[in-house]
DNA sequence: GTCTTCATGTAAGCCGTTACATGATTAA
DNA sequence: TTAATCATGTAACGGCTTACATGAAGAC
């Protein structure tokens, strides 16, 4: 079984609310999926002239001003092949911890103390910037997937909360 | 910044416990720190070489019966760059959740639904497997790490079974 | 005798990150 | 006019996975 480059995924999904450049799609993943899903920046453009090879997508140049850009609209091949992977068994990543790799070795408990310490500062910083999000999400108005995205949200925010719990229940 | 690999710690880390041979390393991971951190089968020899090349291991042939091996032991320089890495700020994996990518592209109620119902059994087999370490563990004779082991694995079980929850209530 | 486990690797190829490169437009 | 943002890439290097290779010892 070979390694299916996801970022192409990324790419049509993003694709599915309109023709967008590769800089917005750079962009806006920055402000949103980079929390679950993070594409590195020379992917982007890349992986476009890609799927306009392959007719996923249609390349289309527009003026904005005088600014020149090349906007991407997703095509019926396109969502077809989204479609298929949003259907197919979601596989896992490769566990790659190593918080937990680092607890798996430690014996001193000042040491015990300090990971827990580090991880708790880290996870809570992080639903500090959920808690942001969420803000700014609920402040827009209603879009076609606005409820979904505040659940999947929630869903993180839910997951750090019982995490940061255990952890100050640990430190004690 | 420099990517540095993080294979070597996993490998120091288990030579802490004494002298082992590539074969057992790897081995030993598949039953261990699989969970939270995989290595490919083929990693393992290749950098046990680089870690003799630069004296943090330290190679001896040995026969059990008639069978040859080489176990390596931690050498001091080795222990020192293993504390190094303890100490040393624990940095995040990229993100890369495919469960959550899916979720954030979603429309259709349906694929909701079955995406939750997914993951949902995916969490539940997880925490099985947990279960069985668990009790597995719990039956060996007391080592120096027991408890901080079951500590680690606890930790992982109460989070999978916040999710668990999360998601049952979001299928009702 | 055959299968499993022990035991140790190599090679090809994709993936991904970092750093490098370039230039235009707009806001301060 | 200077900095930030818009806009689009290339190249090198290292990491990781998959598949391939080999052979001995012990279990059944």
């Amino acid at each position: 079984m070979k390694i299916i480059n996801k970022t192409r995924y990324a790419i049509l999904g993003v694709l599915l609310a309109g023709p967008t450049s590769g800089y917005e799609i750079k962009s806006l993943m920055g402000r949103s999926t980079v929390y679950f899903w993070r594409e590195s920046d020379s992917t982007i453009y890349p992986m476009l002239k890609v799927l306009t090879r392959e007719g996923k997508v249609l390349p289309e140049t527009v003026y904005v001003g005088k600014k020149k850009k090349e906007v991407f609209s997703i095509t019926e091949s396109g969502r077809r092949e989204f479609k298929a992977w949003l259907d197919s068994p979601t596989g896992s990543e490769t566990p790659r911890n190593e918080f937990l790799l680092k607890l798996f070795f430690v014996t001193d408990r000042q040491e015990i103390f300090r990971l827990f310490r580090e991880r708790l500062d880290k996870m809570e910083g992080i639903h500090e910037e959920y808690k942001k999000i969420e803000e700014r999400l609920e402040g827009i108005a209603d879009f076609s997937q606005k409820a979904v995205r505040l659940k999947a949200l929630r869903y993180g925010m839910a997951l750090l909360e019982s995490e940061i719990q255990w952890l100050n229940e640990e430190i004690r």
